[in-house]
DNA sequence: TAAACTAGTCAGAAAGACTGACTAATTATG
DNA sequence: CATAATTAGTCAGTCTTTCTGACTAGTTTA
């Protein structure tokens, strides 16, 4: 199969789900039963805290989908939620320590991954193409 | 922002969705209604028809989903089934004219993207890029 | 202080995916 | 060759994720 014959959605998308299900088989592994769209929300959480509001515009989700992934991160015990002094028609939603350590899980596996990958195409060319990568996704952001 | 800093995560996750946005989009403008799940199936349909079981098996979900998909296809008029000629058990489902007109939009879409990211990191990068991702995904699927 | 806005939830609906149970046709086995 | 096992596909029911619309309750602004 010749790479130039493949279209870049693939080439991009192929690695990402390699990725994706190696980190959930490792919370799994860990104990840890968090669904993607709960995670997707959770890893936009501010250690000092974020409104629902705040994480439904990063995750480009509705505020109605955001507050149910919070609610259902809060009953796994995932994260906490906090009254946010500034303001009392809000509340903060921050990690909890056991949500911290699937945070761990999840950054331990990205480098065991990241390492499987450079060994695989040569650590040279792995950082070039996370530095090519990088440069595409700076343009696409403006 | 340093894009060693993004993990690889993101960076391969932010250009695929920029480009299925942009396919989505380009659908949308020439009046296909198309949901990203048909699509997913659809993408895997071979031009001289195949079965239920064998999308369900390539697009991994059950053959349950790939039949309620397949005839959101055939109902919006995007794919036909016909008896497959060597067993009576099964039909095949191949893409009609309308599903071909669908298709050459999506491709015409591709290569528009495609263009715009070489020019915007410069063919020699882009080119490299897409080598280099090519080399993992060859590494990854053994 | 009243009007306008913002934070968040509730209710209801749809899409997409699942499991389990089933029918009908085909293949394998004793 | 008859019967058991397998395979193709659908139906029914459920769960999760997401949406829109309507609402309550605080906050800001005019």
């Amino acid at each position: 199969m010749d790479s130039e014959e493949l279209n870049i959605g693939l080439l991009l998308r192929f690695p990402y789900r390699a990725l994706e299900d190696r980190i959930f088989a490792a919370l799994a592994r860990a104990g840890f039963d968090i669904t993607p769209a709960q995670a997707r929300l959770f890893r936009r959480v501010a250690p000092e805290g974020s409104r629902v509001t705040d994480l439904a515009e990063r995750a480009r989700v509705t505020k109605q989908t955001a507050s149910v992934l919070v609610q259902g991160l809060v009953d796994a015990g995932y994260a906490e939620r906090f009254p946010d002094p500034k303001d009392a028609r809000a509340s903060l939603v921050r990690a909890s320590a056991l949500g911290l350590q699937a945070a761990a899980v999840v950054d331990a596996e990205i480098a065991r991954v990241e390492a499987e990958w450079s060994r695989a195409i040569g650590p040279t060319r792995y950082a070039r193409l996370r530095r090519d990568l990088g440069e595409l996704v700076r343009h696409l952001q403006g």
